[in-house]
DNA sequence: CGGCGGTGGTGAACCGTTTCAAATCTGTGG
DNA sequence: CCACAGATTTGAAACGGTTCACCACCGCCG
C-alpha cells in the first residue's frame, strides 16, 4: 500500500540562521548590563520601570529568546520532566499523559515523552537520556521492578514518581490504582453471573499490573469457594495489545467446546477488543456464548462491537496527581512527604458480560 | 467516582543528591586532562587505547553522566526535537509518534512531545518552549496555516517539517497524505453504493485536513454529476473526537426520516465511532439504515460495533519519513533539498458501508 | 555639610562541555 | 645524536545565562 510521490523542489537546504541573539546583545541595545537584562527576565520587580520597559523593547525588537540550556547549566536543573510509559498506542497511557500535561503545562514545564514499549532495554536507554537532560524528575511506569535503577537516579538528584504502580519503598512517591481490587471486582462479577470456566488473558506477567489483576481474580474465586485449577485458565500474552488479544482468542477457541471457557477476563481493554474481534468474526455470540470483561475502560470500550464491560480507572487524574506530587517535591522539598496514592477502580458493566447462563 | 486513600509515609522529602560528578572529576580521577575525557566521549578513536580504558574506568567508577545542557550550550544545538500534534488521544497521532520515535530513537535523539489540542494558544506556547530548548527541529501538524510563525522559527535556525499537512512554500519540507483524494475515494464509494443523501461530519474547518477531505468529497459528487446542495449536507463539529461524533449523530438523527441522510462520511474515525455509538444505541442498522465511512483506519475502526469502512493512511510511515527528512536536513544541510512528500491513501471497505439500497 | 540608608545597576565569576592551537612524546631516518 | 613527522595530550577560551558582592547616586536627617 501507500505508494507515494515525492516532489523535489529546487530549494537548497542551507539556511542562513543568523547568529542567535544573546542576552549580551540585548544589554548593548538597551544600554544596560547583562545582569540587568537577566533581572528583567527573572525578577522584573526589582528593576526600575523605565529601565525595564527599555529592556523589554530591546528584547522584542531583537527577537531575543532565552537559551534554556544556559539557564539550566547555571541553575543546575532544567524545566523539563520525563514521562516513561509502557505503550503510547494504548489510550490508557495517552489519557494519563494528558493529565500529566495539564499539570505541568500550567507550571510552565515541558514533558519529554518516552515510550518503553515494555522493553527493558528501551526503558534504560530513555532513563539515561533523561538523566543527561538533567530533567527535574521522572514519572515512570516501569517494565519490572526497577527499584535499584530508580534509586540510583534519585540519589543523583532526579526526582522519581511511580505511575500506575505502587511503590514498595516508602521513600518514593507513587500513584496507582488498586489492581487487585480491580481484578477481584471483574472476577466476582463473572462468578456471580454464573460462569464456572473462566479464562484470564494477560501478560507478560513481568508486569505488576498483570500479576495484581490476576491475583485479584484468584482472590474472588477463592472467595466464592471455587478452585483455581478447576475454574480458571490462564492464557499468557506477550503484550497488552489488540493483536495479542486476537491471538489469545484463537487459543481459547482452540479448546474443545465442552471445556472451553464461557467467560474471558482480559488484563486490559486492548486485549479484550482483540478477543472480541475474533469472537464476532467467528460468529460466537457475546455475551451469550462467551462473556467478556476488559480493564481500563478506555473510550473505545464503550464503542466496541459489543459494548465492553471494563474496570474503570481515573486515568487523567492519575497523571495529574503524579505530576502534582513531582512538582511539589521539586518546589517544596522541605515540607514534602513521600506518599503512595492509591485510587480505587470501579467496575462498569456493559453488554459484553450482561447476565447469562444459570 | 474514584475515591482514594492516601497513605502518608513518615519519609521526609529532602534528599541528599551529592554534587553531580563532572568531566573534571573524571579527568582528575583518571589522571588526564578534561580535553582527553571529552575526546574519549566524542572521538574515542583518536585517544590511545590505554588512556581510553583508564578514562572509561573512571567514568563508570564515578558514575559520570554527561550534562547535555553544557554540551548543547557549547555546540549550539541540542539533541532533542519537538513533535507538535493536534490530539494525543487520537490513535492516528500516536501511531505517527511511534514512527517518529522509531527514527529518532535510532539516531539517539529525544522527542519532546507536545499536544496543541487544536488550540492556537497552546500551539504557540509550545513553540516558544521548543525554541527556548533550542531543539534541532520541529515536526508539526499546525492548527491553521501558521506559516508566518514557522518561517520565523526557521530563520532562527530551528528546522521545521510539516506533518500530515502539505506545505505551500517550497522552502519547508512536508510529509502528508492526499486528503482530497481520500475524501474523493470515500465519497465515490458511497455514491456508487447508491447513496443520494449523504452527510459529512467534520470540523473545525480551520483544519486543512477537514477542508481537503470535504473538497475531495465534493469533487466525487461533481464527478458523478450530483449537486452539492441536493445531495450533501455538512455537519460541523468542534473537534475530531468521539464525543463530537456523538453530537453530530444526534443532529443527523434530528432530521425528518424522509430527508435524513442514508450515509455519513466522517472526517476521522473518532467521529465515526461516536456516530456509530449513537446509531447502534438507537437501533438504527448500519449499514442498512445508514452507512458509515470514517477516515484514518485506526486500529479500533476494525474492532468497532460494526467494522468501520475507512480511508487508510500510512501513519507510522508518515512519522518515520518526517523525522527522516528532519535528520537529513540537520546532518547534511548542504545536500538536503526541501521536498513535499505526499502519500496516497487507500479506501478500506468493511461492513459499515457494504452495499445497500438501490 | 557629612554620614546614612536605600534603590538601581554593574561586572565578573561560574556552571560543564567542546574545540583547537600549542606542547609533549615517540620513533625514525640521516 | 639530532631534526622531524605523527600521534597524543594539554590547557584555556568560548557558549549564554544567573548570581552576588559591590559601586554610584539620591534625598534626608542631624
Amino acid at each position: 500500500m501507500a505508494h507515494y510521490g515525492v516532489e523535489r523542489q529546487g530549494q537548497r537546504g542551507a539556511h542562513v540562521a543568523g547568529p542567535a541573539v544573546s542576552i549580551r546583545d540585548v544589554a548593548n541595545h538597551a544600554g544596560v548590563s547583562v545582569g540587568t537584562v537577566s533581572n528583567v527576565l527573572n525578577r522584573p520587580d526589582i528593576v526600575a520601570p523605565t529601565t525595564r520597559s527599555r529592556v523589554l523593547a530591546a528584547i522584542t525588537e531583537l527577537g531575543f529568546v532565552p537559551n534554556d540550556a544556559a539557564r539550566q547549566l547555571r541553575r543546575g536543573r532544567g524545566r523539563t520532566l520525563g514521562l516513561v510509559v509502557l505503550d503510547v498506542a494504548n489510550p490508557f497511557f495517552t489519557d494519563v499523559a494528558k493529565g500529566v500535561e495539564d499539570t505541568t503545562g500550567a507550571a510552565g514545564m515541558a514533558v519529554i515523552f518516552c515510550n518503553s514499549d515494555g522493553d527493558l532495554t528501551k526503558e534504560n536507554a530513555y532513563l539515561d537520556l533523561l538523566e543527561e537532560q538533567r530533567v527535574q524528575g521522572v514519572l515512570i511506569t516501569p517494565v519490572d521492578d526497577a527499584s535499584a535503577r530508580l534509586h540510583r537516579l534519585r540519589d543523583r538528584g532526579v526526582l522519581v514518581v511511580l505511575l500506575d504502580r505502587r511503590s514498595r519503598q516508602a521513600d518514593i512517591c507513587s500513584v496507582s490504582v488498586d489492581d487487585r481490587l480491580g481484578g477481584e471486582l471483574a472476577m466476582r462479577h463473572l462468578v456471580e453471573s454464573g460462569h464456572r470456566r473462566i479464562a484470564f488473558a494477560g501478560g507478560p506477567h513481568r508486569l505488576e499490573q498483570v500479576r495484581d489483576r490476576y491475583d485479584g481474580a484468584l482472590q474472588a474465586l477463592a472467595g466464592a469457594g471455587l478452585s483455581e485449577q478447576e475454574h480458571l485458565r490462564r492464557y499468557d500474552t506477550p503484550a497488552l495489545t489488540v493483536a495479542a488479544g486476537r491471538d489469545a482468542a484463537a487459543r481459547i477457541l482452540g479448546q474443545p467446546r465442552e471445556s472451553r471457557a464461557t467467560a474471558v477476563f482480559c488484563a486490559n481493554d486492548l486485549l479484550a477488543l482483540g478477543v472480541l474481534q475474533v469472537l464476532t468474526r467467528q460468529h460466537i455470540r457475546v455475551p451469550d456464548d462467551i462473556a467478556l470483561v476488559g480493564y481500563d475502560d478506555i473510550e473505545f470500550a464503550a464503542a466496541a462491537a459489543v459494548p465492553l464491560s471494563s474496570v474503570r480507572q481515573p486515568r487523567q487524574r492519575l497523571g495529574q496527581t503524579a505530576a502534582g506530587l513531582l512538582l511539589e517535591e521539586a518546589n517544596q522539598p522541605e515540607t514534602h512527604r513521600h506518599q503512595q496514592v492509591v485510587f480505587e477502580p470501579e467496575l462498569v458493566v456493559r453488554e459484553s458480560s450482561q447476565f447469562t447462563r444459570p
